[in-house]
DNA sequence: GACGAATTATTGGGATGCAAATATTATTAG
DNA sequence: CTAATAATATTTGCATCCCAATAATTCGTC
């Protein structure tokens, strides 16, 4: 019960270009903006909600705190964090935004997300749907449906 | 002319989800092999053809030579691949796998990208048509169209 | 043949990313 | 109240990745 499949490597391909035009993006960023794709995503979460824990910030950037920690210093060194002890719990942080981190944010370049949801908007019914359900799909195949996302480089 | 699009973050969510679980499974690989995906990825190429410089097997790897020299550097740390000044153009370096580096590929676990396949085979020809447009609109979508496939971690 | 340009692999420095171990503080059990 | 436990951020060590600079070799041009 063979099937005609020739498009099982165009489609693996395509995985590939999605993947690389994102972290493209985010290195087009870097050049433009002086900062990198991780840090200005870490940033524009601050600028929504802050201020923001190590741990939360971790977890809504999909990452573990391990690899915050070292993105934080990065951002604290070029004076667009803050970090301050939390007076209710001295075990925690609290990350804020400086002028100057809030400033790097409102001139940043739109992240690659905004792309893609500028782009599913541009879709018509039908490919929109083609699109959900075939990633949809993908994810069955590959068993993820239980996996927490992760990060897509700053997408 | 707002359309519902409830479904865009979820898409998002899933491209994250496609992307980890690529490269979780490149660390269950590396448990279970004693090597990480990119390092049997360099192996399995070198088992196909051999032998290979290394900007060659960069190109094939989608990936800078300077990266894949320090990959190499523990291949050959690990007794699975030799580096041979070749006689020819001396500047080159011959890439081959020693005895010990063919058993590994050998008995090492398929990549992400059979899995992928194996998956595509299982579904309809309506699922499978909805895979392959829905990735050929996120691909148009990013304009990357034009963009070199990248390596997505050993898939 | 000689000199400048291109090619080849490497090194050095920076940024992600993870897991495991650590120090500090909070919470819970007894 | 005290001791064990859990939570929080950090540090350390490792493996990818990149770019830029370097050293050695080859090629091309004169």
């Amino acid at each position: 019960m063979k099937k005609n499949r020739a498009a099982t490597p165009e489609i693996i391909d395509n995985l590939r270009r999605v993947f690389q035009v994102i972290t493209e993006y985010s290195k087009t960023a870097e050049k433009t903006s002086g900062i990198t794709g991780p840090q200005l995503w870490a940033l524009k979460i601050l600028a929504k909600t802050s201020p923001l824990r190590v741990s939360e910030l971790a977890h809504q950037m999909y990452l573990r705190p391990a690899t915050v920690v070292g993105i934080l210093d990065r951002l604290e060194g070029k004076g667009l964090v803050t970090r301050t002890r939390s007076k209710e719990d001295r075990r925690a942080i609290d990350l804020n935004l400086t002028e100057k981190g809030k400033d790097v944010v409102a001139k940043a370049p739109e992240v690659a997300q905004v792309m893609l949801i500028r782009g599913l908007e541009e879709l018509t019914d039908e490919q929109f749907t083609k699109v959900s359900e075939g990633m949809d799909l993908l994810v069955r195949i590959l068993g993820a449906d239980a996996i927490t996302p992760q990060p897509l480089h700053s997408a």
